[in-house]
This record gives structure tokens, sequence and C-alpha cells, in this order.
RNA sequence: GGCCCCGUAGCUCAGCCGGAUAGAGCAGUAGCCUUCUAAGCUAUUGGUCGCAGGUUCGAAUCCUGCCGGGGUCGCCA
């Protein structure tokens, strides 16, 4: 149960009601929300609605609110409506709203706060789409939590989402990394070998030399490139994707899709197709680009190319489909790689990139609208750079020698849950440090420690309850015939409060595509909850678990129940486990 | 030079489709912690929301310009 949702409906109703003239006003009434005051002494619910339609209804905002508020007389679920401010109007509900909201959490339990806001628009999800060439690193793991985390929410919230993956598998890179492992190759059969400047030296190529001595013997060596480098590559691909798929693994990442680049390419491929189709629509021309203001690159060649009018769909600059050496862009097989997605039947396609690309979204979404006909929405989501420290000082890193921190080792050091936890603990497009010594600390700085721990302790009050109480009955169906019209106190009340507005946190997140705004609720509700926790130290009578009284006792641990499930889901969608022990 | 992102308390950051007196954590200060789990809790200090305009009943939020930081800039992926 969304209290808020359910209060937007009966306040259109009301608006409805009132003013028939609004019936037909659907862009008006859209704009009408029913949210938590900011103020909590202004009640339990505030709308601004008296606001939006003034103007339509030529009205003042005050009188149309006044209105509202008799209409709201007759609720029982309304304890009054009062007009505030410019025209707010205010509700402060009827306690037992509250105790039936308490009352779903436990009936929808894995369920609340599912909904079906997506209404199974079908929706692809692309992210990680690191080049397979090599183990993942640090960079990767953002966008690859990220994209997950967002994926879960998604589906939770009624899309039907597919988890994709694009392999890089296409360009000069693939070839480089094939001549690589062919060196790993003659080493493994007893060559002694220098890997030169340009190549992929890393270790992780060992293994793959000797699988291809497995696979081959020594049938490869004395060959043409052109004879070995197709089915070493062939090899090493699938390796690397192996490697990679362990990585994500690690972090409990699994795609649905992996679709190679490769597959877009050749004769009859999509890319020819997708090239002819927008040529069909004039969309492709033979034409000359304006330089790049300022510094020329020193190999700017004035030359006619093959272009994608990028501009008439709102990018700042037509694209190049074809190299010089006539081969394709990457961004041609990428406009045909988005094509393919819409013709699947993904309306909306949502890409997962690093902030080093961010100048890439114009063109995407410039693509998209092209292949789609407009009809597909795509959004181009960044991550920005994380920054390793090591208490408080920077983890050094060069990229030339190849030293970089893996996913790997981060995982192996401070585990998936504060991984995942604390890149998911900021806003995805805002830089973000990373401290292994924060991480691993168990203290309430930790916040994947303190979430956590929030909910081992509604474990612990049950276990002490049994303990305690052990004639008490406190088992599921126990706890639905609670009293809980027992819960009355301003600290009780606050609580259901923060655990109902759940819904319409996960709905709000999904419909902004910001899984960070999950973690910032669970942090709060931990918070509130330990809080609570506290305030039965100094008062005894505050306690959850009451000796002398077990008819409140199960009541509030129907209260601690609501706490554990919210944070249960709320861990669960974002791919964090929830311990019911802390060790 | 063009484009994109960012600029909110000393620090790190939230701020939901424009809404009421701008929030949290850390740090600081003053307390509690002989336990429903010790790793916590309470109170308190602290703001020209980068600057200047604009839009309107109302702007941290939307628009324009400027300042500062980062990224990126035909054929790399």
């Amino acid at each position: 149960m969304d209290i808020f949702a359910l209060f937007e409906g009966r306040v259109a109703d009301a608006l409805t009601a009132s003013f028939p003239e609004l019936a037909s006003r659907n862009e008006v009434l859209a704009r009408v929300v029913v949210e938590p005051p900011r103020d909590a002494t202004h009640g339990d619910l505030s709308t601004n609605a008296a606001m939006v339609v003034a103007k339509p209804l030529g009205k003042n905002p005050r009188e149309v609110a006044t209105v509202l508020a008799d209409h709201f007389g007759s609720d029982p679920d309304v304890a009054s409506a009062e007009v505030a401010g410019p025209g707010f109007l205010n509700f402060r509900l009827d306690a037992g709203v509250w105790h039936k909201v308490l009352a779903s959490v436990a009936e929808q339990g894995a369920d609340f706060g599912r909904s079906d806001v997506g209404q199974g628009e079908k929706v692809n999800v692309e992210y990680v789409s690191a080049n397979p060439t090599g183990p993942m690193h640090v960079g990767h793991t953002r966008g690859a939590v990220f994209g997950d985390a967002l994926a879960s929410l998604l589906a939770y919230t009624g899309y039907d989402v597919t988890k994709e993956y694009y392999i890089n598998d296409a360009g000069s890179q693939v070839d480089t990394l094939a001549r690589s492992a062919f060196l790993r190759y003659r080493e493994a059969l007893g060559e002694t070998i220098e890997i030169p400047a340009g190549f992929y030296p890393g270790d992780y190529l060992v293994p793959v030399g000797l699988s291809l001595v497995e696979e081959f013997g020594n049938s490869l060596l004395g060959k043409p490139e052109d004879a070995w480098l197709p089915p070493v590559k062939q090899h090493v691909l699938a390796a690397m994707m192996e490697l990679i798929k362990a990585d994500l693994k690690k972090l409990n990442i699994e795609h649905d899709v992996f679709f190679s680049e490769r597959t877009l390419h050749g004769p009859g491929g999509d890319i020819e197709e997708t090239l002819d189709w927008l040529r069909e629509r004039g969309l492709v021309y033979e034409g000359r680009l304006e330089p790049p203001k300022g510094k020329l690159p020193e190999d700017w060649e004035d030359r006619e190319q093959t272009l994608f009018r990028a501009t008439q769909f709102g990018d700042d600059t037509d694209r190049a489909l074809i190299k010089s050496d006539g081969s394709y862009t990457y961004f041609a097989a990428d406009i045909a790689y988005h094509r393919n997605k819409v013709l699947r039947g993904f309306t909306a396609l949502i890409d997962v990139l690093g902030a080093d690309h961010a100048g890439y979204a114009a063109r995407i979404t410039a693509a998209v609208k092209a292949v789609s006909d407009g009809k597909a929405q795509a959004d181009v989501r960044f991550c920005q750079l994380v920054k390793l420290l090591r208490n408080g000082e920077p983890v050094k890193m060069s990229k030339r020698s190849g030293d970089l921190v893996t996913l790997a080792e981060v995982v192996d050091e401070v585990g998936a849950d504060a991984t995942r936890f604390m890149l998911l603990f900021r806003r995805n497009d805002a830089p973000l440090d990373f401290d292994f010594a924060v991480v691993k600390e168990q203290t309430r700085d930790n916040p994947v420690f303190y979430v956590q721990y929030a909910h081992a302790r509604t474990w612990s009050i049950f276990r002490n309850a049994a303990r305690d109480l052990p004639g008490l009955d406190i088992s599921a169906s126990a706890l639905r015939g609670a009293d809980l019209s027992l819960l009355s106190s301003p600290d009780e009340l606050d609580l259901i409060r923060l655990v109902g507005s759940w819904p319409r946190q996960v709905a709000a997140a999904a419909r902004a595509h910001e899984p960070h705004r999950l973690a910032f609720y669970l942090h709060e509700l931990a918070a509130q909850f330990h809080a609570f926790w506290a305030r039965g130290k100094e008062n005894p009578a505050l306690r959850f678990v009451n000796d002398d009284n077990p008819t409140l006792t199960l009541a509030r641990l129907a209260l601690v129940d609501s706490v554990r499930q919210v944070l249960s889901n709320g861990l669960g969608l974002l791919g964090v486990s929830a311990p019911e022990e802390l060790s």
C-alpha cells in the first residue's frame, strides 16, 4: 500500500468532483502531487493541488484549497485537512491509517514497494561493456554496480528488463590482443619473448598461451599471421569473456544477453542494412565536416566523407560513419546495434557509460531517435571516476605498466556487499572517494555496516523476545494479529511513516533512473531505527521487548518486523546481503 | 574555442516533476553508553545554495550570461 499514491487518487477525484471542468485536463492533474510535508508539524501529507489548478481555473489557490479541505471533511481516514501557506493542503491522518500501512507491509512482505509504474515497458539496460582485452579494473566497477542496481530497480517497478553487455570485439584492439596472446603461445612453447610497446603486457595472457598450446599444439608456429590470427582471436576472446564474467560474478552481476559487435559487420550484416535504411530516408550523405574549433588535430585532412545527419536529431555536428581506410566507425556499428535493440522491441534504451564518453550522449540519443522514428527513448547515464584511497592517501595506479587495481582485488579485500553499497551511496554522476580503510571499518562512519547492523538488530530483537518471553507467540501469523493501535507515540508513528514512504521512494528512484536514492533512504531508515532503539536504553518503557507487557511487545515487534522487511527489500534491490547477525 | 558534467555548512554529500523556516554524516562543543547487540544515541555550533540577471503566486531546482573545477573534441573503443 502506497499511501501517497492512494491520496493522489483521492485528491484527483476531489478535484474533478468539485471542478468538473478539470476532468479533461490531464496535463494539469498530472502535476498534482501528494508528498510528505517538509516540516512534519504540518501534518502527514501535503498536496500542491490547489496551487496547480488555481491558474487554469482562474481562482485563488487558497479558495480552491478550502473547497478541497471541505471535501475531505467526510473522509474517515483524514483527521484534519488544513489550508496553509500559499495554498498547500495539509492532511493529518487518523492513526488507524498508519496502522493499516503497517499491516500491509506484513501482508506484502518482499513485495512491499513493488509496483507497476513501468507498465511492462521493455527496457534494455546496457552496462559494463568493458573491452574484452583483460580483466576488469576498478574503473569499470562503478558502472557495473550502477547498471545492475538500476536493472533490479526497474524490474521491481514493473518494467520488462533485459541486462545486456556489448562486446567490443571488432576493432583493431582485438587484433592486438590476439597478437599479444600469440606471443604468450610462443612463450608457452619455450621461446623467450619480448613484449613490444603497444601490446597487452598483462600476466593474465600467460594461461591463454598455455591453453592455445593445449588446443593447437605447435601447429600455429611458422604460419603466416593471416592464418593464425583468426583462430587465436577467437580463442583469446572467449578466454577474456570468461575472465570478465568471473569478475562480474564476484559482484553477483549476471547479464541476460552478451551481444557481439562482430556479428553486426560483414556483407548483409546489421551495419549495412542500417546504413541502407538511413540512406533511404536521406539521413546519410557525402560531405565535409568543419574542423574542430581551437587547436587543429595534427593529422587533420579536409576530405569528403560519409556522414550521418545527427544534427537533424539534436546533435551538434554530423558524425562520420566510415573511416579513411574504408571500415566502419565505432559509431556506425553502434547505430546498428541500437537499431537492433529497437527491432527487438525495446522502447527504452539505457546506456551506462564512463564519464570520459560524455561527449557521446548526444549522438546516441540522435541515433536512437532516427532508427526508431522517435518511438524509443535513449537515456545515457554516466558514472564518474572512483578515486581509490587507503587511509586517506590516493592509491597509485599507472596505466602504462598495467599496474591497475582490478575489480577482483577490490572485492576480495572489502567484499561484494561493501563494494556495491559504497558505489551506490553517491549519485552516479558525482566523483566518488572509495577509502579501503573506511569501507572495512565497523563503525557508523561506514554506511554499509550501519545499514546492515540495523537489519541485524531487528533479528536480534526477535531473538531476545523469544528468550525473554518464551510464552509469547511471535510467529508471523501472531504478529498479524497484534493490536497495532497500541503504537501511538510520536516516535512509533514517525517510524511507521518512514516505512510507509518506501513504495514512493522506489517508484521515484525508478522513474529518475537513480538507484542511489534507495541507498540514502535505507541509511535514513537505519538511523531512525537506531535512534528509536537507543531511547529504550534510557527509558525501559520504550523498549521493543517489555517483559511485563506481552500485548505491547507484540505490537512493537510488528513494527520492528516492518523495518526488517523494508531494509531487507531495499538491500535486496541494491544487491547487498541483509545478514541476520553480524559477526 | 565548441560541447557535456559539477559548484549547497570547515570537510564529504543529499535535496524527490519548481513549493512552506535549505537537510544528513564527519569534524567541533556538551552529555549518555553497569547492554532488548559493544561497534551506538542525544543536544548544539555552523549557509549570500559560485556570481549576476530572467521566467512566476513561489527558484538550490527551470532559462541566459559570466567565474571556478573536471571531462571531451573528425576516422580510438
